[in-house]
RNA sequence: AGGGGUGUAGCCAAGCGGUAAGGCACGGGACUUUGACUCCCGCAUUCGCUGGUUCGAGUCCAGCCAUCCCUGCCA
């Protein structure tokens, strides 16, 4: 039965590679499982408290992944339980990255506040039967209380009568009690060597503003006990969430078990997604972003959907990365660069080729006549004919790559330097470098070369063999300039997180190079910021979503082309 | 010290008692109007360590070591 469960899925094309995860819904689904003739049934659940970041699409691949896999569905449900670090602003960007990942809800979307009522009553029903009980311990002494290893904590609250916590919790709810002064607490065993069994706290009272429930409510259930009720309530299966919840699941285990919820959902955990020259906690990103060290959430540089989107990542490429470094309950830290592979492998099919000059230096035909002029035909995708040519204009005045010349080559060398091979302009003509113009102090300024009239496109007459490289280069009659921003990683240090190291002091101080007067090829005049370009021999880039304008053009490296030979 | 996890290559990761998949990275070669892409080839006699069970152990057992998480009225 589980076998052929297996192979329909599989015929269905799974959205996801087989992990553990998997597995336990097999069994679940199973005959005389868990969860036997049920519709696997997932969540995704942020907390609206700041924007998401490339670690929560690996949750939304497995929770939205899982169910799919199964034929089941996800749920999107804001975890707004705490009001004190909670905002509306959050919420709408969530959603909107969401999407742009390609995860759709449906019309299942939720708030962990609209449960606030039935939560409550289900706090009662807790009191009723003795398992939970008011606590006027203040936060000062809650920490005396608590005990250690070797100690239980205590509470000299446990055995107050049920009618008197009924009183009290009600009352607290109506807010005739001062913030800390008192708490609900589940009633589970004080000496535990699970710190989250040792009656913890399940209700707090907050004089907060929240931003959905208003002044409605001045008691707040704790993450402990709003979460498995919330999942139960809405029906799902499998509550799919990281390691560090491994340790509340006994606690998850004692709500279902404990309190009158129609299902009985299970919770698994994974590890969770770390990655290296990167921070991913809220609090550090967040940081970042007050302190000034990055632009906004949606600075290129970092690891935000907002960010990886503005820097020309592609949903495609995230997913697919997230989808190739695996589940698993291993603590992991994956390389930044495989997140540069998927991207490339990504952009290397779709993105179109065209022309860039980033550090430009003058290149003169000089046997060919000024004034003269004359257009090419260039592929867009050369891996894809289909994708179309478009024109590109030539004249005696070109600009090339400053690192495409060298007075005194190095070895292996093959671009041009005077008395170099023949080289080609790419898709123009071969050309032979025969020297350079310096300035005073030696830097050069110009470069000059010959071409073969006889090799329009790129194609000697004769068939000869062309020894130099081909090189891209732009028109400098009708380039057009622009700024053009290379990013490397945010960090220097490939664990700004580890040892006991201030992340701050672990920033890349070059982690942007801003270039201005790149020239690019005309038909990069007026672009969307949702094309991507290969910027031939250079990288894959796409025109700023923020500060891009036709006047003022400014692109983003959102990474660069492997490069087999290494200059330096 | 108590509780809960995890240890397979530089980084991920399969493996479910029958003789170490795959990807990234890396090295070599072919091709190339992108030093890209693509294509070949190479890359763990060994699975944290030590014992034990077994004809046979990365898989089972015991002990040890390493490492991560937990003592918020955060999630």
């Amino acid at each position: 039965m589980a076998d052929e469960m297996i192979l329909n899925t599989a015929e269905e094309g799974a959205v996801t590679s087989q992990n553990f995860i998997h597995e336990f819904i097999t069994e679940d689904l199973a005959e005389g499982g868990r969860c036997e003739g049920m519709q696997v049934h997932t969540r995704f659940p942020p907390e609206p408290n700041g924007y998401l970041h490339i670690g929560h699409c690996k949750a939304l691949i497995i929770d939205f992944g899982s169910a799919e896999k199964f034929g089941g569905i996800c749920n999107l449900r804001m975890d707004d339980t705490n009001p004190a670090k909670e905002d509306t602003e959050f919420v709408d960007a969530i959603q909107e990255d969401i999407h742009w990942l390609g995860f759709d809800w449906g019309d299942r979307f939720y708030y962990g506040s609209d449960y606030f009522e039935k939560t409550y009553e289900l706090a009662v029903g807790l009191i009723k039967k003795g398992l939970a009980y008011v606590c006027e311990l203040t936060p000062e002494q809650f920490k005396e209380y608590r005990g250690d290893i070797g100690t239980p904590a205590r509470s000299p609250w446990r055995d107050r009568p049920i009618e008197e916590s009924l009183d009290l919790f009600e009352r607290m709810r109506k807010g005739e009690f001062p913030e800390g002064s008192k708490t609900l607490r589940a009633k589970i065993d004080l000496a535990s060597g699970n710190f989250n069994m040792r009656d913890p706290v399940i209700y707090r009272i907050r004089y907060i503003h929240h931003h959905r429930q208003g002044d409605k409510w001045c008691i707040f259930p704790m993450y402990d006990f709003a979460h498995p009720i919330q999942d139960a309530l809405e029906g799902i299966t499998h509550s799919l969430c990281s390691l560090e919840y491994e340790d509340h699941r006994p606690l998850y285990d004692w709500v279902i078990n404990n309190t009158d919820v129609p299902s009985k959902p299970r919770q698994i955990e994974f590890a969770r997604l770390g990655i290296n020259y990167t921070v991913m906690s809220k609090r550090k990103l967040r940081k970042l972003v007050e302190e000034g060290y990055v632009s906004g959430w949606n600075d290129p540089r970092m690891p935000t959907l907002c960010g990886l989107r503005r820097r020309g990542y592609t949903p495609a490429a995230i997913r697919d990365f997230c989808d190739r470094i695996g589940v698993a309950k291993n603590p992991s830290t994956v390389e930044y660069g495989f997140l540069e592979h998927c991207l490339r492998e990504d952009l290397n099919e779709s993105a179109r080729r065209v022309m860039a000059v980033l550090r430009p230096i003058p290149l003169t035909i000089t046997n060919y006549p000024e004034g003269q002029s004359e257009t090419f035909e260039v592929e867009n995708n050369p891996n894809r004919p289909e994708d179309g040519t478009r024109e590109v204009t030539f004249s005696r005045h070109l600009f090339i790559e400053a690192d495409d010349f060298m007075q005194e080559p190095i070895p292996k060398y093959k671009r041009l330097f005077p008395n170099g091979p023949e080289c080609r302009l790419k898709g123009a003509y071969l050309i032979t470098c025969t020297g350079c113009v310096t300035d005073e102090a030696g830097n050069v300024t110009e470069i000059l070369a010959t071409y073969d009239p006889e090799s329009k496109g790129g194609n000697p007459a004769d068939g000869r063999k062309v020894k130099g490289a081909t090189i891209h280069w732009v028109d400098a009659a009708t380039a057009i300039d622009a700024e053009v921003r290379l990013y490397d990683n945010l960090f220097a240090d490939p664990d700004p997180d580890g040892g006991d190291k201030d992340f701050l002091d672990c920033l890349n101080p070059a982690s942007l190079e801003v270039l201005t007067g790149c020239k690019l090829e005309a038909s990069l005049a007026n672009t969307d910021p949702t094309d991507r370009f290969q910027f031939m021999r250079l990288g894959y880039f796409c025109a700023d979503s923020v500060d891009s304008t036709p006047e003022h053009p400014v692109f983003n490296r959102a990474v660069s082309l492997k490069d087999g030979f290494k200059t330096k």
